[in-house]
DNA sequence: CTCGAACTGAGAAACGATTATCGATTCTCT
DNA sequence: AGAGAATCGATAATCGTTTCTCAGTTCGAG
């Protein structure tokens, strides 16, 4: 196993700061200054998905996101306004109240939409 | 205002009767077979979302599913193993009590995954 | 019935997200 | 330091989704 580049180690403190999961052209945003290609941080997103490093955020839009893998079971706010995504803390009780019973669930997703602190006044 | 094509007709009659929302593609599947044109459902949906009569279903993946506007509030159970998404009735209170402050929520979804009774055996 | 506007099917084109390719660079081990 | 493998940045290529174009068809008011 080889160290994790310059580049690696950025993308993942990145991640692992951020208030939510990132998207490949967020990491980009973040990083294209400091000379990291996109080519770079898609192949690192990859690898760090296929050693249990991170994970992929399943949630609506375009693209997909990345978090570090392992975290605490948290939800999600998506601004309408910014498109960023943000964690949050917590769960609610009685999910497979509401669940048919002809579906076996494996998992679950809450997002709640709205605007984040930087757009809400806006 | 020109009342709906057959075309029309169909796809809405389609997405009236569905368990779920449906993707542009899955309407395709069901349609192509007596003559209708992809396009022509695209434009369709579109339409339909324009004349407030469709929505789009914010779940994720990367294609819209779109749904028959004005129903009851519900949500969604998305199969992991067909990809397809079936309604359900009912919500969960309390999503305020995990919105932090700072955020203004507008709105919600809640997506169950798992396996829907066609693929949970196989 | 006649005309023009709206609609259609087929295929080409556009689009954004992601992956593959290239030669150059960096790392690790000896 | 030197060899070989892994990684890099740039850019071309790919992929699935969605839109556009065009010539032909259908609708509906007059």
């Amino acid at each position: 196993m080889r160290a994790r580049s310059k580049q690696g180690k950025a993308i993942h403190a990145l991640l692992t700061e951020a208030d939510g999961p990132l998207s490949a052209s967020e990491v980009w945003r973040a990083l294209h200054a400091s000379g990291v290609g996109l080519a770079t941080i898609y192949r690192a997103l990859k690898r760090g998905v296929e050693a249990g490093e991170l994970c992929e955020a399943t949630l609506p839009g375009g693209q997909t996101r990345y978090e570090p893998a392992g975290r605490v079971h948290h939800h999600h706010f998506l601004c309408s306004a910014c498109e960023r995504a943000f964690d949050i803390e917590g769960c609610v009780p009685g999910l497979e109240r509401i669940l048919p019973p002809q579906f076996a669930m494996t998992g679950h997703e809450i997002v709640l939409f709205g605007s984040c602190s930087d757009c809400r006044d806006r």
